[in-house]
RNA sequence: GGGCCGUUAGCUCAAUUGGCAGAGCAGGGGACUCUUAAUCCCAAGGUUGAAGGUUCGAUUCCUUCACGGCCCA
C-alpha cells in the first residue's frame, strides 16, 4: 500500500464527482461526531445463510427472541420515515433488516438510513418474518464497519460492462452473486481434484517456476532476470520435467497445481497466465492414466453441481488421431509421412497449405480444422507421430508413434498425456532433434536439457503423466465460452 | 494480423433524416412504522472514449487512434 496519497481528498488525477464527495463529506461527518469510520474488528458474526437456515417453520408476521450478529455490504435500502427495511449481503446469502425508531432511538435510525449502499456494516437484532414471509432481522445495534466512498454499480442490473468486470472483478463480485458462485464452483473444482488425486495416493509437489531452461511443452516464455546470480531466469511453460524427475526420485506419484506462463497470443482460449495440472504415476501407462484422467473429470463435475448437455461420465470415446483425421478430411497422415506428400494429399482435397508450415503443424493444422470441432462428447485420441512429442514413449506397436492421448470435450483440448519417455539415449535424439528444428527456426522448440538427461539416466520407471487445463476444465463444467469469464483478473491491454 | 460491432450521467440504457442529449437506478432535499426493483413530491447530475475533418449546425457522416466484444487467420 502506498503511503503518499493518503489524505481527505481523492487521489491526484482522479475525477471528483459529486457523487464522490458527498461520500466522502459523510466520511467527514461520521468522523467529527467521534464515530470511526474504519473500525478494526467485530466479533461473533454468523453467516446469514446459517441465520436463515432454522427458521423454516416460523409463519409469516411471526416473531422470535433469537438473537444474531451479521455482517456484510448494504445492498438495498426501503426508508418508511419511522423505521426502515434495509439488505445485508455477505458471502453466504442476503437477509432483510428492520429498523425502527422505537427500537433504535431517533439519532440511530436517522444515522443508519443515511449511509451509502455498499457500506460495510454489522449489526445485532432478533428473528421475525414479516408479513409478506420474509424472514428478517430486527436490529437493536448496529456498527458501521468500513466506510464505502465509490459508489456500487446498479441495483438490479449489476455491471454490465465486460471490461468493467475483467477489470474490476471486485465490483463484479460485490454486486453478482453470479460471478461469486462461478468463482466458489471454480474452488470447489480445484478442491476436487486435489481430493481425487490425494485419494488416489498422489503427492503434491511445487516445483519451481522461475526455471534456467524452460521444457515440457511447444510454446514460447516469457524471460525474467535474477539481479543476485547475474543471469536470465524464464517463467516456466510447464512442470513436466521437474515432476519426472520426481518419479526419478522414487516419489512414484506426484503432482502439481500451478500457473504455467506462454509468451503467446491472448484468445477466448488462452490467457498468458493459466492454471494447469500435471500428474504423473510409476508404472503406469497412457491407457491407465487415460481411465484416471476421465474419472477425475467426472469426480470435478460432481463437485461442481456439472449439469450441462455433455455427458462426462466415464468411459469416454476413445479414437485413434490417424483414424480421427482420416474419418473427417479423407487424408492418411501415415500414408503421407513427408512434409510434401502431406501438403500435396490436403491440396488434392482443396484445402489452402501455409506454405512454410512443416509436416507435424500441418497434422495439427488437419487436427485443429477438421478434427477438434467436431469433438463434442469427450474423446481421447490416441497416438501421435513421433515427431509432434518429444517426451512421449514410442509406441509399442508402430515406431512412427508414440504413446500419447489428447483428450477433448466441447471442441477443446483439455488434457494431454503419455506414456513417459524413459530411455534416455532416445530422449537425447529427440532433444537433438529440437534442437535441428529450433535451428531450422522453430521458436516452439525444446531447449537441451542435460540435467533432466542425467536424471533419465539415473533410472526412471515405465510411467504415465498426464496434463490437464484447469482453466478449460472450469469453463466446461461452468459452461463458459471465455477464459477470462472464470480468470479473476484476466490479462487486460494497459 | 484482418473483418464486423460497441464506447452517451456514478451504474443500466434511450436519442427520429445531421437540428435544444433523455429516462430508470444510485446520489441530494422532503413525506411515509411490514417494505422488498417500496411508493410519492422537488431539485440536481453530460468535454457523448480521444484527436482531426465535412457542415450554418455532429452522439449521428468521414479519417486516425485507444480500449473492449464477436468472428476469422
Amino acid at each position: 500500500m502506498a503511503d503518499d496519497d493518503r489524505g481527505s481528498a481523492a487521489s491526484a488525477g482522479e475525477e471528483t464527482t459529486a457523487l464522490l464527495a458527498a461520500r466522502r463529506q459523510k466520511l467527514e461527518r461520521l468522523r467529527s461526531e467521534g464515530i470511526d469510520p474504519f473500525p478494526h474488528d467485530f466479533d461473533g458474526v454468523t453467516p446469514i445463510a446459517d441465520v436463515k437456515a432454522g427458521y423454516d417453520e416460523l409463519e409469516d408476521g411471526g416473531e422470535t427472541e433469537d438473537r444474531f450478529r451479521v455482517a456484510g455490504r448494504l445492498a438495498a435500502r426501503r426508508g418508511q420515515g419511522k423505521a426502515a427495511f434495509l439488505d445485508l449481503v455477505d458471502r453466504s446469502g442476503r437477509i432483510q433488516l428492520h429498523a425502527r425508531v422505537d427500537v433504535l432511538g431517533q439519532e440511530s435510525l436517522d444515522r443508519l438510513v443515511s449511509l451509502d449502499l455498499g457500506d460495510l456494516l454489522g449489526v445485532d437484532g432478533t428473528v421475525f418474518r414479516s408479513r409478506r414471509g420474509e424472514l428478517s432481522l430486527r436490529i437493536d445495534g448496529w456498527t458501521l464497519l468500513a466506510k464505502s466512498l465509490r459508489p456500487p454499480p446498479e441495483k438490479h442490473h449489476g455491471v454490465q460492462d465486460v471490461e468493467t468486470r475483467y477489470r474490476h472483478r471486485e465490483v463484479d463480485l460485490l454486486s453478482s452473486e453470479e460471478t461469486r458462485n462461478l468463482f466458489i464452483a471454480r474452488a470447489r473444482i480445484v478442491s476436487a481434484v486435489r481430493a481425487f488425486l490425494d485419494g488416489n495416493g498422489y503427492v503434491e509437489v511445487e516445483t519451481p517456476v522461475l526455471q534456467p531452461l524452460y521444457g515440457g511443452a511447444a510454446a514460447r516464455p516469457f524471460t525474467t532476470h535474477h539481479n543476485a546470480l547475474g543471469r536470465d531466469l524464464y517463467l516456466r511453460i510447464a512442470t513436466e520435467l521437474y515432476l519426472k524427475r520426481l518419479i526419478v526420485g522414487g516419489l512414484e506419484r506426484v503432482y502439481e497445481i500451478g500457473k504455467d506462463f506462454r509468451n503467446e497470443g491472448i484468445s477466448h482460449k488462452h490467457n498468458p497466465e493459466f492454471t494447469m495440472v500435471e500428474f504423473y504415476e510409476a508404472y503406469a501407462d497412457y491407457q491407465d492414466m487415460a481411465q484416471r484422467t476421465e474419472r477425475l473429470v467426472a469426480a470435478a463435475a460432481a463437485a461442481a453441481g456439472y449439469d450441462g448437455a455433455v455427458d462426462l461420465s466415464p468411459p469416454w470415446r476413445r479414437e485413434t488421431l490417424q483414424g480421427a483425421i482420416l474419418d473427417r478430411s479423407g487424408i492418411d497422415i501415415l500414408a503421407h509421412p513427408t512434409r510434401d506428400e502431406l501438403a500435396a494429399a490436403m491440396a488434392a482435397k482443396g484445402m489452402r497449405v501455409p506454405p512454410d508450415d512443416t509436416w507435424a503443424q500441418l497434422v495439427d493444422e488437419l487436427v485443429t480444422k477438421h478434427v477438434e470441432p467436431t469433438l463434442i462428447e469427450p474423446t481421447f485420441l490416441f497416438d501421435y507421430p513421433v515427431e509432434l512429442s518429444p517426451f512421449a514413449k514410442r509406441h509399442r506397436e508402430d515406431d512412427r508413434l508414440v504413446e500419447r492421448f489428447e483428450a477433448y470435450v466441447n471442441g477443446m483440448e483439455i488434457a494431454n498425456a503419455f506414456t513417459e519417455l524413459n530411455d534416455p539415449d532416445d530422449q537425447r535424439r529427440r532433444f537433438e532433434q529440437q534442437r535441428a528444428d529450433a535451428e531450422a527456426g522453430d521458436e516452439e522448440a525444446q531447449p537441451y536439457d542435460e540435467a533432466y538427461l542425467q536424471a533419465l539416466e539415473q533410472g526412471m520407471p515405465p510411467t504415465g503423466g498426464v496434463g490437464l487445463g484447469i482453466d478449460r476444465l472450469v469453463m466446461l463444467l461452468t459452461g463458459r465460452r471465455s477464459i477470462r469469464e472464470i480468470v479473476l483478473f484476466p490479462a487486460m491491454r494497459d
